[in-house]
DNA sequence: CTCTCATTCAAACGTCCGTTTGAACTATGC
DNA sequence: GCATAGTTCAAACGGACGTTTGAATGAGAG
């Protein structure tokens, strides 16, 4: 099991540990899709970027959507695991009201992905992307992902908001899954002036985090019936 | 320059006016690109659909992205046109507030694209799907006629919310524009379940309108700094 | 009827797509 | 050494893509 790029076998013992082909694949493919869609993604596209033969994406995964399905996976896991955790934290102090629950559905999502170097807006706008993604069938391969907290944070949310309706509480949970992927895939940032140095695509997220959670905590609190 | 179909020439006076090709090009291509996305809709899907020849696309917009081009010009006119008559009509009163400029802005979104029969849907879908396609080409089409409307909106919404600071205000104003995109896409309404006998895909659009507004009212009031 | 011109049509263009194949390569176990 | 199994590779597969071509069609003007 040759670990490519090792150059030589020898040398390049601590330096840069070299990604897998596998590895580099779901890396290339988290860019790629993100920025121009499934299907506006060609895998030769991908494999040409992530250096990789046109055969490698059928070897290590079995087809294009089975990548797609393994890069979402991947992107999704450390933000469901921090979102559980977070709901544990707050049930274990009694009932959080709706801006704990808010912030902690928001912040893994902007925060823990807006964060961390470089990948970190990658990662972002690919899930933001898939999550509203034209085709049905590749939405549902998102929501496969995150339905498993979602269950969990509709009812906290209803007995945070015992005089909203269920049918009301579920419309506030869609709009901000909605506005959280709508930021997160930067698709509201206009086209003109690319940012000079900053940090990356547009604001400081750790502001950006704070505003959306005014804002959904403002409309759910009175906005809802 | 036949008009096709009019079967003769003679009859059909007052029967069925019978589209043009072009027309069923433009109502196709509005249903097709709403449903899988531009890049998930090829060409020869629309002429089959449209009862043309695939030459006909070329021949009367020049290319598949002047087609899309001309769809969205046709879909978005009636939507800017009512905005337009709507904030004239709110500013020859004095000065609006925030509730009246939020629904002046969905309300032709979502009453007038969802009402008028079976097509009204499909337009609604396809002005959401475009307006966050993945490629941003094709986002930068739809921002470029819903542009100039935009910026009226935004003067009228700062002057209605005094102490909100400008980057709050137009913060809220693309919440506002996601928001309606995506519920026009209705790309949040769960797979499961196809409705029964009702109206068409979801809710009552005239519920579905007032609890956007009164959850985007809530947030503009309150949710901004 | 004849000419004209907008429209439709079948067919083909070259290119790119996702996927498959079978041989080559490479590290490891014996 | 040899066998083995995991990985990479160039090449090709059939099919779908957007676009172009040139001939056929049909209605209206003279």
């Amino acid at each position: 099991m040759p670990e490519r790029a090792v150059a030589g076998g020898k040398e390049n013992s601590v330096e840069t540990p070299v990604e897998s082909t596998r590895e580099r694949l779901l890396n290339i493919a988290e860019q790629r899709f993100g920025e121009g869609g499934y299907e506006g993604t060609s895998l030769r596209a991908i494999t040409v970027a992530a250096a990789a033969n046109i055969a490698a994406v059928n070897y290590h995964f079995g087809s294009k959507e089975a990548l797609l399905r393994a890069a979402v996976a991947r992107a999704m896991a450390p933000v469901n695991t921090e979102r559980r955790r977070r709901l544990d934290q707050l049930e274990a102090k009694g009932e959080p009201n709706a801006e704990q629950l808010i912030r902690a559905f928001i912040e893994p999502g902007l925060d823990l992905v807006l964060r961390r170097g470089e990948r970190g807006p990658v990662v972002a706008r690919f899930i933001g992307r898939v999550a509203f993604d034209p085709s049905q069938r590749i939405r549902e391969l998102y929501a496969a992902e995150s339905d498993p907290v979602e269950a969990r944070y509709l009812a906290a949310l209803q007995r945070a908001l015992p005089s909203a309706s269920p049918e009301s509480v579920a419309f506030g949970y869609v709009n901000m899954l909605g506005l959280l992927a709508l930021h997160q895939s930067q698709a509201l940032t206009r086209p003109p002036g690319a940012e000079p140095p900053g940090i990356d695509g547009g604001e400081d997220p750790g502001k950006l985090a704070e505003d959306l959670i005014a804002f959904l905590v403002a409309a759910f609190d009175r906005g809802l019936r």
